[in-house]
DNA sequence: TCCCGTTCCGAGTAAATTACTCTACTCATT
DNA sequence: AATGAGTAGAGTAATTTACTCGGAACGGGA
């Protein structure tokens, strides 16, 4: 099961592509369009930056927005951060490998094959998936327009010139 | 995430399925063989018996069985009887949909397509896999004998005539 | 330099879920 | 009727989930 935490995560994820370019996002903003409360939200968000999806800006004019481009953000990422591991069983987990206690032959062990095989299926559709494709995904069967802009609180923000300019630090 | 409850069911299932034919299997012998504590693995089975999946019989000579055979018994039907949907969020689930509260149109949602394309793989796998699939997979890659027999407590059982007459009743 | 807007951080908590145990009951067979 | 089994429901400790609270830290502008 998905949890809470990670779905708004991945809504949040979401708006804040779709305002990518158009500079940071406060996080209350981010909130009440989402509709996450904010405080939950504000720890969601930092996870996110440690692990290096996010990054913020302090202070006037401050805010968060993507460290990578919508394309490299993938689904599985997010979601182990969040709530980590996509294996039904740790001893099916690539990225957080451990034994089961009560089993002793694990190569013998037939409900570990096919656990392996559905974290395989799952993580082959959320690694393969990127914030991107989700974008395009919905915009291609329902084509509205690119949204009235984000952010409200900040009326006047320039949108800087070139469209995205991506910091590196 | 499997839950221990479920992983005691199928491995209670298995052992189940390779005595099947051998007459009844008390809980306790299944309990010491299995290393599932006892009290625990007898409201697992009441629960497999209510999904019909096993049958029981009381009193002297009683205990556990199968109630169909093993390659009509699939995990699918296991795992939900005992952790509930396989779907990461109700509003994909085939057996327990339930509209997300927060999400106005459901057509739209990204996360649900995704989502929903997870839930059909792991149904895939799991839907598509019986307790014979499983034992198969296991005894073909490490062929041992078809092990001792489970029961310790009661003896001198005669294992019935002809194999597996498996009442319908 | 001071203020204010904003993120960052640690702790705390209520409700739900998980992984059990306890006690007593019911039913079948001998 | 005694005994050997499963059946039922309540109870509980530990963990996880879904949050909230209060304030510290930081950055930029006046």
């Amino acid at each position: 099961m998905l949890s809470k935490k990670a779905k708004y995560a991945l809504r949040a994820l979401i708006a804040l592509a779709r305002a990518d370019g158009d500079g940071p996002v406060l996080i209350a903003d981010l909130a009440r369009r989402e509709r996450i409360p904010q405080k939950f939200l504000e720890l969601i968000l930092l996870d996110l930056k440690r692990q290096g999806i996010l990054q913020s800006k302090k202070g006037r004019g401050g805010g968060y927005l993507l460290r990578k481009e919508p394309e490299a953000i993938y689904l599985g990422q997010v979601i182990r951060a969040l709530d980590g591991p996509l294996a039904p069983l740790p001893c099916v987990s690539r990225t957080a490998y451990a034994p089961c206690e009560e089993c002793d032959d694990e190569k013998g062990c037939g409900i570990r094959l096919v656990m392996k095989e559905v974290r395989d299926a799952t993580a082959r559709i959320l690694d393969g998936t990127s914030l991107a494709d989700l974008i395009e995904r919905v915009d291609r069967q329902r084509p509205k327009r690119k949204g009235a802009p984000l952010r409200s609180s900040r009326a006047k923000t320039r949108a800087g010139g070139a469209k995205s300019e991506r910091r590196t630090a």
